[in-house]
DNA sequence: TAATTCTTGACTAATTCAATAGAGTTAGTC
DNA sequence: GACTAACTCTATTGAATTAGTCAAGAATTA
């Protein structure tokens, strides 16, 4: 019933780079500095969401990570099912195992377990990383017109 | 974004004691045999749930464990509460949290995290064990028309 | 070529989780 | 009143997961 921090920094981060999006990459130490993430952990988090295909990078000098996909088009369920699995609270209400629960004949819970699941997959595949930056602008203060790097 | 064993085990656990309400105390082993759960965990899990008020027991021949109130009265929330803690997925959406997040100013995933939060509180504390019973026997044999004990 | 930045895999410390163990207490039964 | 079924409490363990660190290397640009 709870986000690791894996989860959590890899959604601020992509946050940050949606941020950010089509002002050329950005060096993991710029997100790891505002976002408050240790550098050498960030790193690993980065890697993943670049072979999962959410991000793309560019060495050298002027290097960095930029989303492979529009804001829109990316949603905050990608992200978590990527860094924590999949939503489901119990094994036996996730579509994705296979294993039979031993008391599944007798057990009243199943359809409560569903019922958070669908609950909370509902929320985070529906809502993108476009969604999740008008909401971080929102608590910025009134007159900050764009984001401040 | 899962619920522990202690969680599944203690929800099983008071399953199996609504469904034997108001028909004298249930002793440990009967409750672990029928829901396929170790003995002296269980043991453990009943203890905290004594402590909570939501059990009372019998102790000697012919003891054992029996719900303290009407299984309407007794919610799933209650009960995932004091075995997994709060249902908020990261602290900063948790009312009992007193500590700020260091980059709430900036991030546009606490309401999202909050919507998850409102979701799942919403979900486990309408359910009632009452609830979970008649679930129970809608699985049960179309023929069998009370709990076998 | 030198500075910068990503890439990769290995490694470790700390914590949590799930379970086990054992000694003790209470309440009925015969 | 001994015997036994059953709850009570604290401690300990082992495995797994989590969170984080480290070192060496490869690509890019100035
Ligand atoms: S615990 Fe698996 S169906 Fe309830
Ligand atoms: S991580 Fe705390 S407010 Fe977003």
């Amino acid at each position: 019933m709870r986000i690791s921090a894996k989860g959590d920094y890899a959604t601020r981060a992509m946050q940050e780079l949606a941020m950010h999006y089509n002002r050329g990459p950005l060096p993991i130490e710029a997100i790891a500095g505002r976002q408050q993430i240790p550098v050498r952990y960030l790193e690993q988090l980065l890697l993943i969401l670049k072979r999962a295909g959410l991000l793309e990078s560019k060495r050298g000098v002027k290097g960095g990570y930029y989303l492979a996909k529009p804001p829109n088009q990316i949603t905050v369920g990608q992200i978590i099912r990527l860094m924590d699995g999949p939503p489901a609270p119990i094994f036996c209400v996730d579509p994705a195992s296979h294993d039979k629960c031993p008391v599944e004949a007798i057990c009243g819970f199943q359809s409560v377990w569903d019922e958070v699941h669908q609950a909370v997959a509902g929320i985070i595949d529906k809502t993108t990383l476009e969604d999740v930056c008008h909401r971080a602008m929102l608590k910025l203060e009134p007159g900050a017109a764009t984001y401040r790097i």
